[in-house]
DNA sequence: GCGCTGCTTCGACATCTATCTAATCATTGA
DNA sequence: TCAATGATTAGATAGATGTCGAAGCAGCGC
């Protein structure tokens, strides 16, 4: 595991800095906010979720009516994977009648873009 | 379903624009792109590959001799995810004798960044 | 060649996830 | 109050995922 390794040999040619050690022992990230970062990912990581949240960024607000029809999944799904986006924080439902609507939550989208963002630029 | 019904009530009081259906018809995004993204996000869906991310993001390479102690997992564990990042096009790595090294693939990030952004913006 | 060290792959196992149907809750209108 | 419609929840099931130990592969140095 080299906790205090030497330097791998620099190959000949190699422009790149020469490191005291085999990697930086700066942490990159807090453990929670490796977990908090990886359950937005998680609320993602399906076609129907990216989906949804795709019409949400056209739209302003969308009718979950319509939702089940967009992703090609029965209402039930659609509840579901809905349910995942906003407890993930990624969108916000508010009902209003007979329907309820959705709409994106712009800050946690930047919370993510953010976090994907070199540090050099 | 409704595939062309008429739009819901707009509460009183509501500002929002009057929609002539319940939800705007356009498709968001095609399908294999909604994959694609689904599959990255995926790919960063667990608080150890978003260490390993993080990392890649604070300096030019990393060993991966390292990862696993900064993941706190063994070395089989960390090379799996290495090897799920790279399936992903997110992170690339080169072996230069006995050690591999990684970084990252910034423009599958700003893919990322650039799915997540609001068109309004 | 031989051993050493680092990285990856294999096999197994417990856990989680996506999906559906059926049932339940919420709201409206008769 | 009751029926109808939309949204959510419950239960079940097939498939995917994270993790580890062990085995295999790749360089390096002797």
């Amino acid at each position: 595991m080299s906790t205090a390794m030497m330097s791998p040999d620099t190959p000949v040619g190699m422009q790149l800095p020469i490191l005291t050690d085999c990697c930086p022992p700066s942490s990159a990230v807090r453990d929670d906010d490796a977990v908090s970062l990886a359950a937005m990912f998680k609320a993602l990581a399906d076609p129907a979720r990216v989906k949804i949240l795709s019409m949400l960024l056209n739209t302003p607000e969308v009718c979950a009516c319509d939702m089940a029809g967009q992703i090609g999944k029965t209402a039930a799904t659609a509840s579901h994977h809905l349910k995942l986006l906003k407890e993930a924080g990624l969108i916000s439902g508010e009902r209003r009648g007979t329907w309820v609507y959705y709409r994106v939550v712009p800050e946690r989208l930047k919370a993510i873009r953010d976090a994907l963002t070199l540090d050099a630029s």
